[in-house]
DNA sequence: ATAACACGGATAATCGATTATTTGCTCAAT
DNA sequence: ATTGAGCAAATAATCGATTATCCGTGTTAT
């Protein structure tokens, strides 16, 4: 049989709304505007050829995510995270992410095994600073990062709880990158290590515990010492 | 000082787009649609009143949130949950809810006390049912019982963990008011009532088995001989 | 009879322009 | 000098119309 499949689609050949959604949504966690910047329709819609509609469509998509914020009558921002608001996250992943890592050692099938084993080495061997001392992950190493921990959650076969981490590693991303100091530059890789060796172990208790431990550390580097300078919003 | 403030906003004062968002997804929750329905833009537009463009700023927030599905260049629909995704939505609750409650017991104060104290108290003196053996929950005891449920884990003080919160109920409320055999007609004062004293006793381990048996019999009664028509998507 | 193709209506996506709101500024009045 | 009213520019929100895409239907060639 021929294709009777669908074209696989040419790049070119989705909607405007969505690419300029991931090109807004992909600036704003690259850091590309400051916490507190305005993200104007027109100007956007300027600088991408496109009409109002299509960057009216993606800034509301952001929002959604929790990556921008709208005040009515006053257009879109980027949001300025509070060191509070941080820590709210971090707690929040130390809260549900264990349970998870459970369901999913317990349940996890041999292709999840696999996948974590790549996903693993992928982050082994991906250096974690662009250059030297940088203060910022490189991206490579951050997209290992996240896909590394969320693999290890994947074998719960809930995409409700996937979704959940997905919103907050998101969340907890784009805080930490305008938070206090940067990144520590704490050496979490024996820690992902001992992570998939007990995954893979099937040994439940001890991958939670783990996790546990470093989220609590990773969340601890982050915030001792951390010099914040503006607390812009009590809330 | 007189007030430099904004005048308190005269409610006919926002957007139209927050109002057409609201109207559409309290629709869609309230079942007015259903699952697998066109909503077509042209015709809500027509019928409110307001241009396109409002309405699909609307739907595109609806998309956001779970509360409707959309196929590009086809249209937005209202999603066709199967009886699987509702077991997911369940599941979740069951590994996310305890956790949370655990924090909230742990550190609610005393206007938290009182909160839950008056969400009770509301929740049992509304009626689950408008008249008779009916099938449906009220939609005043349903905003009883999400407001009960919601006061409390808001002792946890954490916003992202009742963001999640929020988003597991709705997505599990619209689920559930499709699923195969609607409401069991289950009587869960008793639990409710018991949930509440553990909470105000402050003994937390005791409030989380609670929470994580009434959410498991819950399920349970609307799993149970679920003669579920069609699992419209295997995903 | 069947399958490939072309046409046409319906609807989604996008655009350009209009209306409404906010904000900053000027300037008079205290 | 300070306060407040009153423009004017900037920008958000909304609209009406245009363009692109999909889907059913009818036609034709094998």
């Amino acid at each position: 049989m021929a294709m009777t499949d669908h074209t696989p689609p040419p790049p070119g050949k989705q909607m405007l709304s969505e690419q300029v959604y991931v090109r807004l949504r992909d600036a704003i966690m690259r850091g590309d505007y400051a916490p507190g910047d305005a993200l104007k329709p027109q100007e956007l819609a300027r600088q991408q050829g496109v009409s109002l509609a299509v960057v009216r469509e993606a800034l509301v998509r952001v929002v959604g995510e929790g990556l921008a914020d709208r005040l009515p009558n006053r257009g879109f921002a980027v949001p300025s995270f509070s060191d509070r608001r941080w820590q709210q996250i971090a707690e929040a992943r130390r809260t549900v992410e264990p349970a998870v890592l459970r369901m999913s050692v317990e349940r996890g099938d041999v292709d999840w095994e696999a996948r974590v084993r790549a996903a693993h080495h992928r982050l082994a061997r991906t250096p974690p600073y662009p250059r030297g001392e940088s203060e910022h992950y490189s991206e490579a190493w951050s997209e290992a990062h996240r896909v590394f921990h969320r693999t290890l959650l994947e074998g719960c076969g809930n995409p409700v709880l996937l979704e959940t981490f997905d919103r907050m590693w998101t969340a907890g991303e784009l805080a930490r990158r305008w938070s206090a100091h940067r990144d520590p530059g704490r050496d979490g890789v024996g820690e992902h290590r001992r992570l998939e060796e007990a995954a893979l172990a099937r040994d439940a208790d001890a991958a939670a515990e783990l996790l546990t431990r470093h989220l609590t550390q990773t969340a601890a580097a982050l915030t001792d010492g951390a010099h914040y300078d503006a607390a812009k919003r009590p809330e």
